[in-house]
RNA sequence: UCCACCAUAGCUCAACCGGUAGAGCAUCCGGCUGUUAACCGGAGGGUUGUAGGUUCGAGUCCUACUGGUGGAGCCA
C-alpha cells in the first residue's frame, strides 16, 4: 500500500472515517504490552490514540517500541470510530515515522507537579492538555471581543506601549531609558489616547498589553497582562454600563458557542455562564456599603471596596453585578463628578460571579478643563505632561465615558481557574521574568 | 512595602518526642494482545536550598540569607 496519502489534522478526523491518513504530531502518551502499543498523539488540533498491533510489520512495530513520551513523529493508518477511545476516534497505525526520539527526558510527567516548577517549564507546559483548553478559550474570547466592536461600529485604535510620563498615578510604571528624551514609561493604560481618539472617531476601541509595577502578588495579578478599553464621545455613565453588559453577555455567549468542548474538558460547569444575559444588576456604591454593613463587614462609607467585600457582593448575584458612582476620594483623577453629589464619580466596576471580582473598571471622564486642571493639581500631577490631554476639552468637548476589561481576569472567570497565570501564554509575575 | 507558609531523589510527597533517608511516578531491564495518570517483577538514583548555631547526635530545634507560594495594600 501506497502511504504517502493525504496528511490531515486530528480535528478533522471525523471527516475521514474508514480512509487511510496521514497523523504529523507529538506522542504526549505510550501504553504497552508485549503485542500492542497504544500511542497516544496531539497535533495541536487535538488528540487521538494510535493502535499499533503486531500484526503490522517488524519495522513498524520496533519503532513504536522505541518512542518515548514528546517523541515527533508521523503515523499513518486507518480512521476508525471507536468507543473505547476516550477521543471518539482511533487510527490502525501501520507506518511510522520518526522526526525525533527526544535527547532528554520530558521533565512534565502523569503524575502531579507543584506551581513553580511547571511555571519554570512553561514553554513545555503549554503542551498539556489542560493548557489547550485554556488558550483555546482565551483565542475565541479575544475573538468574540473584536467581533463585539466590530459589530457595534467601533474603530480599532492601538494606543502606544511606550509613553511619557502619564496615566493614572507614577511609581507604578516601568521605566526605560529613551534616548535623549530620559524617561519613557511602559503603558498602564490606553484610555488617554482613547479619549483623544474619541474625539475623532466617536467609537473606538485597543486591545492590548498593559504593564504594572505594581508589586502585588496574588491570584488576580499579573505585571503584563492585556486589556480591551473603549471610549464613546457623547456617552453618559449609564451608556457605559449598557455597553459593558452588552459586550460582556456577547463575550460568554460566543465563548459557550465556540469553546464548548474546552469548557468541558475542563470540567467548567457552564450553567452559572447561560445565565450570563443582559441586564446585569446595578448596585450604588452606597447600596454597597449598606450590604455589606448587614452582611457584618467593617466597612464605612468612604472605604473602598476590597477583594472579600467584592465577592460579598457579587455573591447576592447571579450574573456579574456593577457597582456604580464611588466616592470620589478613592477613585483616579479624570472621573466626572457627580452633578447633584460631587462628593461620588459616575463610575462603576463589573464584578465578576463566583468569586472573581473587579474584571472591568469604568467612568464617565471629565469634560470641562477647568476642572480637569484642578483635580490634577490635587492630585499632584505633572500638569505638563497632560498639555495634550487638557487640549482634548478646549475644543467642542463633550461628555465622554470608557472602561477597561482584563483579558485574563475575564479568561479565569470563564474557566473558573484558580490563578489568572494559566490565563495568559507566558506569564509576568512579580518573582518570574523566565521562560 | 508588610504578614503568613513552604524548600527532602528528575517530579509529587513521607520520615512520630531530635536517634543517622522512604514511597509512588519517571529512567533502565524483564513480562503482558484493548491500555485509559495502564498494570506486574527487578535495578539504579540523596552533601535533606545556603551559611552559621544548640546538642553526644539535626531532615527535624534556633538565627540569617536565598528561592518560591498565598494574602494585604493597589488595581484589570
Amino acid at each position: 500500500m501506497v502511504l504517502s496519502d493525504q496528511w490531515i489534522y486530528i480535528k478533522d478526523l471525523k471527516d475521514h472515517i474508514g480512509e487511510h491518513v496521514e497523523i504529523k504530531g507529538w506522542l504526549f502518551n505510550k501504553r504497552s504490552s508485549g503485542k500492542i502499543h497504544f500511542l497516544q498523539i496531539r497535533d495541536g488540533t487535538g488528540f487521538v490514540q494510535g493502535i499499533v498491533e503486531k500484526s503490522v510489520s517488524n519495522e513498524t512495530f520496533e519503532l513504536a517500541d522505541e518512542l518515548r513520551i514528546e517523541s515527533s513523529l508521523s503515523v499513518k493508518g486507518k480512521v476508525r470510530k471507536d468507543e473505547r477511545s476516550p477521543y471518539g476516534y482511533e487510527i490502525d497505525v501501520d507506518g511510522i515515522e520518526i522526526y525525533q526520539i527526544p535527547l532528554e527526558d520530558y521533565p512534565i510527567s502523569k503524575k502531579e507537579h507543584g506551581i513553580d516548577f511547571l511555571m519554570n517549564n512553561r514553554h513545555l507546559w503549554l503542551r498539556s492538555q489542560r493548557q489547550f483548553h485554556i488558550l483555546h478559550v482565551r483565542n475565541e474570547v479575544i475573538w468574540a471581543v473584536r467581533e463585539f466592536y466590530r459589530n457595534n461600529g467601533f474603530i480599532l485604535i492601538d494606543t502606544p506601549i511606550l509613553t511619557g510620563a502619564i496615566g493614572e498615578s507614577a511609581g507604578e510604571l516601568f521605566n526605560i531609558e529613551y534616548f535623549d528624551l530620559g524617561k519613557a514609561y511602559l503603558t498602564q493604560t490606553g484610555q488617554l489616547y482613547l479619549e483623544a481618539a474619541a474625539m475623532a472617531f466617536g467609537k473606538v476601541y485597543n486591545l492590548g498589553p498593559t504593564f504594572r509595577a505594581e508589586k502585588s502578588k496574588t491570584r488576580r495579578h499579573l505585571t503584563e497582562f492585556w486589556m480591551n478599553e473603549a471610549e464613546v464621545a457623547y456617552y453618559t455613565s449609564n451608556d457605559n454600563m449598557h455597553l459593558q453588559e452588552e459586550l460582556v453577555s456577547y463575550v460568554v455567549g460566543r465563548v459557550l458557542e465556540r469553546a464548548g468542548d474546552h469548557l468541558k474538558a475542563l470540567e467548567r460547569d457552564t450553567k452559572p455562564l447561560e445565565k450570563v444575559q443582559t441586564p446585569f444588576p446595578r448596585i450604588s456604591y452606597d447600596e454597597g456599603v449598606r450590604l455589606l454593613q448587614k452582611k457584618g463587614f467593617d466597612i464605612k462609607w468612604g472605604d473602598d471596596i476590597g477583594g472579600d467585600e467584592e465577592t460579598a457582593i457579587s455573591e447576592e448575584f447571579d450574573r456579574p453585578v456593577m457597582v456604580y458612582n464611588y466616592p470620589r476620594n478613592i477613585k483616579a483623577f479624570y472621573m466626572q463628578p457627580d452633578p447633584q453629589r460631587p462628593e461620588v464619580v459616575l463610575c462603576d466596576d463589573m464584578l465578576a460571579p463566583e468569586g472573581y471580582g473587579e474584571i472591568i473598571g469604568a467612568s464617565e471622564r471629565i469634560n470641562d478643563p477647568d476642572l480637569l486642571i484642578e483635580r490634577i493639581k490635587e492630585f499632584n500631577l505633572p500638569a505638563e505632561s497632560y498639555d495634550w490631554y487638557i487640549d482634548l476639552r478646549k475644543y467642542g468637548s463633550v461628555p465622554h465615558s470608557g472602561f477597561g476589561m482584563g483579558i485574563e481576569r475575564l479568561v479565569a472567570w470563564i474557566c473558573k481557574l484558580e490563578h489568572i497565570r494559566e490565563a495568559i501564554p507566558f506569564a509576568r509575575t512579580i518573582y518570574r521574568i523566565h521562560p
